[in-house]
DNA sequence: CTGATACTTAGGCATTTGCCTAAGTATATC
DNA sequence: GATATACTTAGGCAAATGCCTAAGTATCAG
């Protein structure tokens, strides 16, 4: 049993909203500012903000301002930590079918 | 751009919860009933299924009932679907990270 | 048929989420 | 210095979440 990630939590919920994965999505091809990332959502900026702020707080992205503008990049370790889990769950089922598997072959040849 | 896929929606929300982690780590042994899911959990039965309902809409779990027994199956489809995009995302974040590298080292070159 | 078991439904309540408007602050630009 | 730009803070509000207790219903066991 995996003990328990409390970090595991803070990066499924921000990956839980579509805004927040057009960003992620977005900020794979490099670095963008934040009005040029608001600017495809039809959203107040605060409520991007907000956004923004659950993604930074989950360890996704990072952010730096210079003069007033704030620019954003993807902080890939938190993803992979996500990719992590669910490889290793399905690693899990996949092992246990074919354990089924051999059961239901052995099964067949006793016949 | 991928295209937004609402069930993703769900099925990160489903695995935002450390108690619905556990759930689908445990589905991974095998199916089990309600009873003996809810069992490691400080947490009264109907709260229990209040999360088994949020797994099974974002589609990560089936369950049937056969006499008054409920089992718990872990549906695997969805979470290869969440794997794949995290997958992709990193995958963007990668190529993008060579290409970068293949700058740097033409730049080097220039020198 | 009487209990015990295994859920199930109904309702309540505090907190969190996701959006908004209005009013800031801190750079640039003219 | 006046205006525009790029966030930022403060606050408000409806809906969703995560937990609970209390009171069902439907098997199964004796």
């Amino acid at each position: 049993m995996p003990k328990y990630q409390p970090a595991l939590d803070a990066v499924f919920h921000a990956l839980a909203d579509p805004t927040r994965r057009a960003v992620i999505e977005r900020l794979g091809r490099g670095p963008r500012a934040v009005s040029q990332l608001a600017e495809p959502f039809a959203m107040a900026m605060p409520s991007f903000l907000q956004h923004l702020r659950v993604l930074e707080k989950a360890g996704l992205i990072r952010s730096r301002k210079t003069g007033r503008v704030r620019t954003i990049t993807l902080a890939p370790r938190q993803l992979k930590k996500a990719e992590g889990w669910l490889h290793t769950q399905r690693d899990l089922w996949e092992q246990r079918l074919d354990q089924l598997d051999f059961l239901l072959i052995t099964f067949k040849e006793q016949s």
